[in-house]
DNA sequence: GCAAAAGTGTTCAGTCTACACCCATGT
DNA sequence: ACATGGGTGTAGACTGAACACTTTTGC
């Protein structure tokens, strides 16, 4: 019997805690959405959004329609994470499922208007459960992936609005990284990147100086995808023989 | 209907064109073994090896075996390359297929015992003809993910034998990377890395200084892999609610 | 005025790069 | 001897971390 497909999304999103949102000067956390399972195998246990990919739907679209319909909201970044197929799978006696897995950021406007459906609930990344499956190790891979991409590519402003301050960009970068970061050599590098250019507008109401808001620079892409990227630059390097 | 899945693998292996291989100081370079498609879509046209994924057969496993079918080989590095899944793929018209794509990289003396079959085929990777279904774009998308991971992990041995000097192992990064590499610091950099032990012994028989012999440190992972390292390291990093 | 965060300047150490130079071998 | 690649040394450019310091707001 061939194995059925299913197309799975990590969608993250950067919030504060709702019981300790009243203190003052609470960090905001990585944050992922849940569904229950309403069936075996695993039922009743959380599991990611995710399932069977339509006809006529792409692999990244399946993720965005599950992610819509769990979340009511559209991503500010996508991105296929891996493939888990291994016959061994947690839950393969119930037959075999290879998943093709993305991951997602959610910015932070729309992560308050996410709709929570009956079933769905949002869980702090690093205080998950036993989730369903082997979607606890997926999601471990999605988190490293983060925050390797963090580090060396443009994404943390999906976690952000329109406009930021470089004290809200620099927050993802700590939140992500889980360490501190140096907020003059932070604004340097970020500045020199040119990923980002100045509105004009201040940010007030802190007991401080006002921040400038920043607006990413649409111009540059925030990862290399190199030939995957969006032009899809059909490339017969060459013509030669065919047999 | 639901989509088929299948596995695909391109393999690379670092070779002398025969017809120049008498020409003295012939620079290696990248081939890959393609297969003639015997049916539609793409009938007569060279295609990645692959087929459909059996019954009990992990991912990876398929993708070592249709290695090993096609060249008789084992290959010294494997990894998933991507999903591709789009329902607009080329050849869809006969049957979609979402296909999970490995890369492989073969050592220097098992690349010459290759078995080439009747209907299999090496080709320079750059030199490519147009290819069945979006294979092209594939084989694209593999060869920029071999050069960016030359660069920033150790897998460069993968496409030489147990011993090696590093003339050799600077040899493949020029090749793979395409531009020359200064061996004082290459050798340097190599060193300080650890990857690599000297054997003692060295290689005679250039018209100059022998070679010191290395081999690779297998207590160092070539690549970081993050969670999906080989120890499952199986992590409910809490245990908390479950509803 | 004072606390707090925005934003700037400077130093120091480590790394990368280019290139000069010596070493050991085959012919 | 000498050509050739193996291997070492080193000066300058560049980069990133650390941290002192000035600026502008709210209270």
């Amino acid at each position: 019997m061939a194995p059925t497909l299913a197309v799975s999304t990590v969608i993250f999103a950067l919030r504060t805690d709702e019981r300790s949102s009243a203190a003052i000067g609470a960090r905001p956390q990585l944050w992922l959405p849940l569904v229950v399972r309403l069936r075996d195998p695993f039922d009743g246990r959380w599991a990611l959004p995710g399932g069977p990919l339509r006809e006529d739907e792409g692999l990244a679209d399946a993720a965005s329609r599950t992610l819509l319909e769990t979340t009511g909201l559209r991503p500010n970044y996508l991105e296929q994470l891996y493939a888990f197929g291994d016959a061994d799978r947690p839950g393969a006696e119930h037959g075999r499922v290879v998943s093709v897995v993305y991951w997602a950021m959610i910015g932070a406007e729309e992560a308050h208007l996410a709709t929570t459906g009956q079933n769905v609930r949002w869980l702090a990344a690093d205080r998950l459960p036993n989730l369903a499956f082997d979607h606890n190790r997926i999601v471990e891979y999605a988190l490293w992936r983060l925050r390797t991409k963090v580090e060396y590519s443009r994404i943390a402003h999906a976690f952000l609005g329109e406009t930021f301050t470089l004290r809200e960009l620099r927050e993802v970068h700590e939140v992500v990284l889980g360490k501190a970061v140096d907020p003059a050599n932070f604004r340097r590098q970020v500045e020199a990147s040119g990923a980002v250019v100045p509105t004009g507008q201040v940010r007030t109401g802190g007991r401080h100086r006002p921040a400038q808001l920043y607006r990413y620079d649409t111009a540059i892409e925030p990862v290399d995808l190199g030939p995957l990227a969006p032009e899809p630059q059909m490339s017969p390097t060459s013509t030669e023989e065919t047999p």
